[in-house]
DNA sequence: TGAAACCCTACTAATTTAGTCAACTATGCG
DNA sequence: CGCATAGTTGACTAAATTAGTAGGGTTTCA
């Protein structure tokens, strides 16, 4: 999961699509004046999530965007991985330990950044587009953080 | 809290360090082939390292740096904030809401990227380099995703 | 029929990251 | 001493990525 201005700017769309609907589609000329986003740029970042099926459009003098879901089922995850590439995974910090041999300390920090990275995508895929909306992300990193008698444990498994 | 392979060469290279010290300093020549990193390029990390405090540098021939305290002392985010410049905070992003009206759907998603900043500092103070040495990373993404009824009463409260 | 809106491709400007170069200083050994 | 080793430092550059522009379409509807 790639963090970026785009992803940023993505949410902050769709958080403005889901507020300003009133029943007709919301246009892009409208959310780039209101988000202070050029249109241009927008429309990139639309044609992406709308091949990714978060929004519809309608085309022609009235036409605009809509949410393809309900705000509760559109997950910020979803929106930043439609705009923002995969990122490319470098030597050794594939999903899987492909040409990593575990022994070197190189790849010790291999499980480090691969477990940061699940941490994210977990807290990404646990916040939705309503939870912006209603306000209800705030306080939301209760991590359960394992003792060190816990973490002895973990390791002594492998 | 920026993430970048700057942090990440950081990371492997301190890593490298605790593994191989054996009494004596480690010399950046080793860590650099070992990690199949450019000594030029770690020695402007090692310079921000040595000023953080991470590392104490010995010169001479038998010279090189060894850790400034006990792996289980120091924690990855020392290291990445060391290394990595802290990331220009853009409009609305800062840490307080200044010059961000909280009533525009603008501003409705600076909660959301604060509160993922909280959660990856989180983890990453909660990981100590002895944990990366000993393998106890994996399996710490326990995140407490609150239920709807939690998020609902979080929301009520602000 | 024309204005408003989406659709699409290509390009470019700006920024950031990763890395190099070259010179310098300190240390220890023969 | 003087030389090799190793850290110290600042300036510079090349590559990659991101952010954003330009400039055309095409569709729809009043």
């Amino acid at each position: 999961m790639r963090l970026t201005t785009k992803g940023r700017y993505a949410v902050a769309a769709m958080a403005d699509i889901a507020v300003h609907f009133a029943g007709a589609p919301v246009a892009l000329s409208e959310v780039a004046e209101r988000q202070g986003i050029s249109l241009a740029y927008l429309e990139q970042l639309f044609r992406k999530l709308k091949s990714a099926d978060l929004v519809k459009s309608s085309r022609g003098v009235a036409g605009g965007y809509q949410l393809f879901s309900a705000p509760s089922d559109i997950r910020i995850a979803d929106i930043v991985s439609a705009v923002d590439e995969q990122i490319k995974t470098t030597a050794c910090e594939a999903g899987s330990s492909l040409g990593c041999q575990g022994t070197t300390s190189r790849c010790l920090t291999h499980d480090l950044w691969d477990e940061l990275g699940r941490h994210i995508d977990i807290f990404l895929n646990s916040v939705n587009l309503e939870d912006i909306i209603e306000k209800r992300v705030l306080g939301m990193a209760a991590v359960n953080t394992p003792t060190r008698m816990e973490k002895t444990l973990m390791g002594a498994i492998e």
